[in-house]
DNA sequence: GCATATTTGTCCGTATGTATA
DNA sequence: CTATACATACGGACAAATATG
């Protein structure tokens, strides 16, 4: 994990303006505690792109308009930093993550020994569930009609989700869920998601058909590779917008 | 998860005696955060069955016995919480968690995949990495001669952290970590830990060797059959010990 | 290298809401 | 149903560490 040095924040402006909105929408929503609250509205403006990675997330400001108090904030930052969005630096405050070459391939590595391991697990399986799996694919393949390509990513980060989801184990999905938040990540900053995302429209439809067909064992080697390609263009693409 | 309806806390009295040794070496060690420091001695007490599933952890006094503020106490709780070791329900308090059935056959899940994955991956690696492995099977196979059989247990835990530790992925240790602690919480209260723990004596040297010989792809098999006898086993002891 | 300003880390007191006897 | 206990959340305070000039 990089330390995070300086504070690029031409957003903390900016981000002012959804910040309040989100302060409402908080108080609206949700019968949990005020700190989850905080936490997933948080959490979506990072996996969105809103808060670029090496941010600093000021305890001051950000309890003055979210309009909590520096406790219940911290208590939002934790979860965040657990979760590995943030990284908490000893009395230097709070950062969006930023991931390095070591975190995406560690990262690569424990996505592909899950997924594949699901789709291998997934003998003697009701066509019905694979359902969601089929939308998100047309979902992919009409975005990229319109050449959306950041929907297309999202609707192939649903369809993994989707297709751990298969698997019916509440850790898995929890780990999933943060191995694919951290991914996010990586994604802000990359000049072309064309080239990022595309690809993986046809790749993920033709992984359907193999689990329509009840192909697992090829379904997981194809995955395999997929997610081998995947990883080589991500590292490609942060290395390029790094240039 | 089970919902932790009531507060047997014969143990909060008793573990007043340990908090307050626990609260100065709290202070002597450590450069990190009080929080953080809070959480490692909360999560040590709850791994070693001090702090039985089930228990209440109340703010006020905790926060007494271990000298630290609320806040300081809450954030802590949150960390563990996030690790699976505490549950939180909303406007009751924090209560060490309580594993049911489907819990323990979910994290055998993960489990499974995850470490049978990484001694799969472990071709062509150094032997002399595999020394703290040699060194947790002595320690076990010495624990049983002496009938420790709660040091057995802990040899065989350090055995399998070491076996992941080899892919030397930060995120799988992480997760690793997480499944092993929560595993610990379904041993206690379990009435045999002999039977629970001594057939993984032998076993562990066997798969040991398999190791050493560079059988990877044998080691993973014999490796999945050990992990699934080892859940049948627990299932039955948690079963006992509830009847 | 030093002095100052800012920010984090931690604690306390308190008010409110929720659960339980 | 009332009363009590407790969790939740807030705001203010101060020390300690860091950043800035």
């Amino acid at each position: 994990m990089l330390p995070a040095r300086e504070t690029p924040s031409p957003s903390l402006d900016a981000a002012a303006e959804w910040l309040s909105a989100a302060a409402e929408e908080m108080w609206l929503l949700g019968r949990s505690s005020t700190a989850e609250r905080v936490a997933d509205v948080l959490r979506r403006r990072i996996i969105e792109g809103d808060l670029l990675p090496g941010t600093r997330l000021s305890e001051g400001r950000y309890a003055e308009v979210l309009r909590v108090s520096r406790n219940t904030l911290r208590e939002a930052f934790r979860l965040l930093t657990h979760e590995g969005l943030l990284v908490h630096e000893l009395h230097r405050g709070v950062f969006v993550a930023e991931l390095d070459e070591a975190d995406l391939v560690d990262l690569y590595r424990l996505r592909r020994t899950i997924e594949c391991d699901v789709v291998r697990s997934l003998t003697d399986l009701d066509p019905t569930r694979l359902r969601p799996l089929q939308d998100e694919v047309s979902a992919g393949e009409a975005a990229a009609k319109r050449g959306d390509w950041v929907a297309v990513g999202t609707a192939n980060m649903r369809f993994h989700r989707h297709l751990v989801g298969l698997a019916g184990s509440r850790r898995i999905d929890q780990v999933t869920e943060r191995l694919l938040a951290e991914l996010r990540l990586a994604f802000h900053g990359v000049t072309s998601p064309q080239r990022l995302h595309e690809p993986y429209v046809k790749r993920n439809r033709a992984l359907l058909e193999l689990l329509v067909a009840g192909e697992t064992e090829r379904a997981a080697k194809r995955l395999e590779d997929y997610l081998h390609d995947s990883q080589t263009e991500l590292l490609d693409a942060v290395r390029g917008s790094h240039a």
